[in-house]
Order: C-alpha cells, then structure tokens, then sequence
RNA sequence: GACCAUGUAGCUCAGUGGAUAGAGCGCUGCCCUGCGGAGGCAGAGGACGGAGGUUCGAAUCCUCCCAUGGUCGCCA
C-alpha cells in the first residue's frame, strides 16, 4: 500500500536529517502515521509525525516538519510537501505515479484489492444459527448481511473463511414443533385436537402449511406417527426455506453444525469432566456451578440444571473448543441479546487451556420495526413477525444488504416497514453505486463501439491530469485501505460508505470528462477509455463485496402516474 | 438496581487522538441539443447529551452525571 511506502521514505528523511545534524540524534524505528485529510488543499497524505516527535526531539513541531520536508528525495512519488498549521507534513503524489495506477487495476481484474493480511489463514465466520422452529423473520436479517458481508471482506484480506451456521434441532423448543405440526395435521384429517394442546405451540401460519404438504403427500398415514418425526418433518421444510430465503440475499453457507453432534461425540461430557477435573466447577444446591467469580464475574453460572441437563453454554463451550481444533481463526456475529453469554464461553475456554484471543465475537444491536408509527415486537412463537421474505419481496435483497450495511453493528436503528415499502426507486441509495457500474458498461459496451472507437490496452495514461480524474484514481486506491481496516475491525459497514464515496468520484469524473465527445484528442479519449474500464472493476468489486448485483444497465423509471403497483 | 451499548445538522447516520466535525434525505439556488439527469456544483443549517480530567492536540481516551435501548432464569 501506499502508505507503507511513504511511511519509509519520510522515516528516511528523518535518519538523513539526523545525519546533517538538521535534526538531534534520537531512536525512531516506528511507522509513520499517514491521515487523509479531508480538505484536499492538505495535499493527498498528510502526517502528523513531527507534531509527536516534538518531545523526544526537543524541537517545535514546524521546525521538526521543516527538517524532513528539507530530507524527503528530490525525486520519486512524493511531487511536493509542504510543512502547515502545527506542524503537519502534507505530501502531493507525483500525478504521473498515480494515472500508472490505472493499469494496475486493469491488470489485477476482479481480484483487484486482493490482500495477504489473512495469509491464507483458515477464519470461520458463524452466523444467523437461528434454531429451525420457523422462517427468517426480519430480525435475522442483519445478523445474516453483517455476517456474509464480513466473510467476503475476510475472503478478500487473504483469509481461507468458512461460513458455518449452528442450530440445535433437539430439546422442548423442537419438542412444540413437532407437537405443533401433529396438532395441525390431525385437525386437517378431521380429528378432534382436544386435549392435545399442551404446552407452549407455534402458531406461524408455516405450520399449516407444512401440515397441507404433508396431507397432500401422504393422506391419512401419519395418523399415528409419533411427534419426533413430525419434528423431523418439520425440520428438514423449515431448513429449506431457510435456505432459499438466505439464497435470494446471495448468502450460502459452508456447514450446517448441529449442536447435538456435540453430545454424539462426548465433546459435551469432556467438557465437563476436564472443567471438573481443574477444579472450576462444584456442586451446590443439586447443580453444578461454573467458578465465573474466579474471571471477575459477578456471579458464578450454572452449567449442570439440578435434573442433570447441562445448560445451553456448556455445548456452546464445546462448539468453541471444536471451532478452534478446525480453525485458526474464528469470528461470531451475535446479536445483543447473547452479549451475557459469551463472557462465560471464553472465560470457561481460557479455564480449559484454550486460546480465547482467537475468538472475535461482533456484537450487533437489534433493529427496532416500526409500522403504522409503532414499534412492533416480535415472537416467532406467537406468529406475530414479518418474515424476511416478506421484506425482501417489499424491498429487493440489494436495498436490504445496503440499508444493512449502512449502520454500524452497534447503532440502535430503526426501519420503518412503512417508509421502506413506500420508498420509490428514486430514493433508493444501493441504486446510486449500481447506477455508476451501468454507466460504466454504457460507455464501455454501447457508446464506444457506436462511435467506432476501439479501445486500447496499451495507451498511454499520462493524459489523466484532470482534478476529477485524480480524485476518481484516489477514491479506487482506498479499496484496500477500506478492506484491511474492515480485516482489523470486524465492522463491515464501512464499506457502504466508502462504495457511495467511490460512485460519488465516478459520477464526478463522468459528469466534468467526457470520454466520447468527438472533439477531444484521442490519446484523451483513450486514457479516458481505460481509467472507466478501472473504475468499472472497482465499482464491481466493491458491489460484490457487499453481495450487490452489479448490473450492466438499468431500465428507464417507470413514467410519472404508472408506478409499479406492487 | 447491576452490567453492556448508544446520545454528532430538521430527519437518518458516518467519523482510525490531529488542521475549519462530514454524508444522505429534506430545504434554497445554479448547470442539460448529454458517453443514459436515478447526475453534477453551490448555499443555509452544529454549544458533537452535560461536567470534570489526561494530552502539544479530544466527537474520539478516563471519571462522574443525565437520557434512550438491550440483557440480567437451573430458556437458547
């Protein structure tokens, strides 16, 4: 990256300053912080580092700044710097360095902004697990965008990632499913449910649908089938439309990872006996304790009920423990309401000798819905959601993903059903970086060749000198930037934002230099040609990294009057 | 009550210890015989919840207070 390449020329300039004596002898091996300021009269890099260098050299920043703009090579990428305000160093790259960028786009293709930061480290990303007792309410939606999104930034930082889902389809929650959808089908064949109705049932009108299948497929002879395959049953429909809804928002995953295989396997049990065995549990009151005081914790956790059942953290440490023996990195999006429980899952992994610093845990806040000026709460039991179905047949997977991905994990916000049903086409922001990838195509695919003009691989781009052109050039290099800061952080959103900034330099671009027109010198013409050819690369691949369709043209808005009725 | 998160423009939200705090939407102007205007440019609009502290420098880090949301079960 550029910046690690200014970083080492400007610590030169501090160790040729010191040969001179222009600078006092002091020990500076660090990196050099480099910012983008804002305003671009600060120049394209800008470094505070004569400004943190002032106590250690004894010096007033500005005079510091001085010595290293006096020591920066006469010749290379850096064209100017000039010492401003208190002390910053602002740093103008040689433009021809940038229009050479161009081609490093063109030559890297789709696999632009490729990264090794992950060194083909194997990551799990474990998302959604929603536990299969009905569909994908909008309240999954986020987990399921932030996860996918941060797999594909991952995948692009270098890492090896495996998207895994965990689900547990045994215990009383599964227990209601199946009793639910035996209920259900009974009723269908005339039966009297009285009496049946025990316990907590779902009520999503899923179940009787499963129960209409089922009579259609096999009339009366479940008659006297017991609940455990009517669960089964369940199930298995239930996970197939999970994976169709996850489907339409481009989300596949890896590996479906049932709790209960845990049990299978004795994983649970060793979990147990070794947290025993080192003296974290012990028995009170006919349960078993987990020693959560002895990490700080306010309270010690049980982990054994007293009828004997381990609780839900137990499998969940035994689940971590197999991640780590498969992986060497691993990251889980959760959503608030697990913020109490994963403490004691890595502070019971550290108790088991295990390595917690490889777990990443992104914690993201509930969306609140709003209809009709309320708040809407949401039970799967009580069938009272709205499915994410319904919301992506309202919205569109793309408007999903990027209204999604243009919070942070931790904002609390709200979507109004209302106004995103009734947000027209116009208002829509993904179609505004989809919308600068067509215009791509359309000067690319459509006009050029209309015009006759053949593109170029080979032309010359030292015509780029306009400011928009550099600006766009700028705005295409910060991919990589955006990715490994998203590698680092685990917060896919800032993607969204950069996505908009690199439309908006494109837009600018095709708004102020036109690439076509007749009347330009073709050397022009055909710089201009391949720095779109760039940008299109860019603007795809930031669109697939958010899991957004990038289209090659969009259709006309429909007239004033004839709006889509659905 | 305890713990965690969040308070930034009219609204929805970005903001990595650095310069005059940004974007979208909304509002006010301006730019089209053009490579698809679903665009571009400009403007108005801010005590960054409050008070202390650390620092050369704080929206950002620390402490306290206020407000909002979430979680506080031998449910997952």
């Amino acid at each position: 990256m550029i910046q690690h390449e200014l970083s080492t020329i400007i610590s030169g300039a501090i160790h040729a300053a010191q040969r001179n004596e222009a600078l006092p002898p002091f020990v500076f091996d660090g990196e050099v912080p480099l910012d983008r300021p804002r305003d671009e009269a600060h120049g394209d890099f800008a470094t505070p580092v004569a400004m943190q260098l002032a106590k250690l050299a004894r010096r007033a920043p500005r005079q510091i700044a001085e010595a290293i703009v006096a020591h920066l090579p006469a010749q290379g990428v850096v064209a100017r710097a000039e010492v401003a305000g208190p002390g910053f160093v602002n740093l103008w790259i040689d433009p021809t360095w940038f229009a050479a960028q161009v081609d490093g786009i063109l030559d890297a293709g789709a696999a632009y902004a490729n990264l090794e930061l992950g060194a083909g480290q194997t990551l799990q990303v474990e998302f959604v697990s929603a536990n299969p007792t009905g569909p994908l309410t909008v309240g999954h939606a986020r987990g399921a965008v932030l996860g996918d999104t941060l797999a594909r930034l991952m995948e692009a930082a270098g890492y090896e990632v495996t998207r895994e889902y965990y689900f547990n389809n045994a215990g009383l929650q599964m227990e209601a499913l199946g009793e639910s959808l035996r209920i259900r089908y009974l009723a269908l064949l005339g039966e009297s449910t009285e009496g049946l109705t025990i316990g907590r049932h779902y009520e999503g009108d899923y179940i009787q649908w499963i129960a209409a299948a089922l009579l259609a497929l096999h009339g009366d002879a479940w008659r006297d089938k017991a609940i455990s395959e009517f669960k089964d049953l369940a199930v298995d429909a239930i996970f197939a439309h999970i994976r169709h809804t996850l489907n339409r928002l481009d989300i596949q995953f890896d590996i479906f990872f049932n709790e209960d295989s845990l049990y299978g396997s004795g994983e649970v049990e060793a979990v147990l006996a070794e947290l025993k065995a080192r003296d974290m549990l012990y028995f009170d009151e006919g349960a078993w304790w987990f020693k959560a005081t002895a990490f700080g914790k306010e309270k010690d956790r049980v982990f054994v009920r007293s009828n004997g059942v381990p609780t839900y953290r137990v499998p969940d440490i035994a689940y971590h423990r197999n991640k780590l023996q498969r992986f060497d990195r691993v990251v889980d999006i959760f959503g608030a309401d697990h913020k109490d429980a994963y403490p004691d899952v890595l502070d019971a992994l550290t108790a088991l000798g295990e390595d917690g610093s490889s777990v990443d845990v992104l914690i993201h806040q509930f969306t609140t819905l709003v209809r009709d000026g309320e708040e809407v709460k949401m039970s799967t039991r009580r069938a009272n959601f709205i499915t994410l179905d319904e919301l992506l047949d309202e919205v569109g997977p793309d408007a999903v993903r990027y209204f999604i991905l243009s919070y942070a994990p931790g904002s609390h916000n709200t979507f109004d059903i209302d106004q995103a049903k009734s947000q027209n086409e116009r208002e829509n922001p993904s179609l505004y970086v989809q919308y600068a990838h067509a215009r791509c195509c359309g000067i690319l695919d459509r006009e050029a060749p209309k015009r006759g003009v053949v593109y170029d691989a080979d032309a010359d781009l030292s015509p780029l000198r306009h400011e928009a052109e550099r600006a766009l050039i700028r705005e295409m290099l910060r991919l990589r930037e955006m990715i490994a800061r998203v590698a680092e952080s685990s917060e896919p959103h800032h993607i969204a934002y950069y996505a908009r900034d690199l439309a908006a330099a494109f837009n600018n671009f095709y708004d102020k230099c036109p690439v076509l027109r007749d009347d330009l010198p073709n050397e022009l013409r055909q710089a201009r040609l391949k720095l779109t050819a760039a940008a299109r690369i860019a603007l795809a691949r930031t669109l697939d990294l958010m899991g957004m369709v990038a289209p090659d043209e969009i259709a006309a808005p429909a007239p004033e009057g004839e709006e889509d009725p659905q």
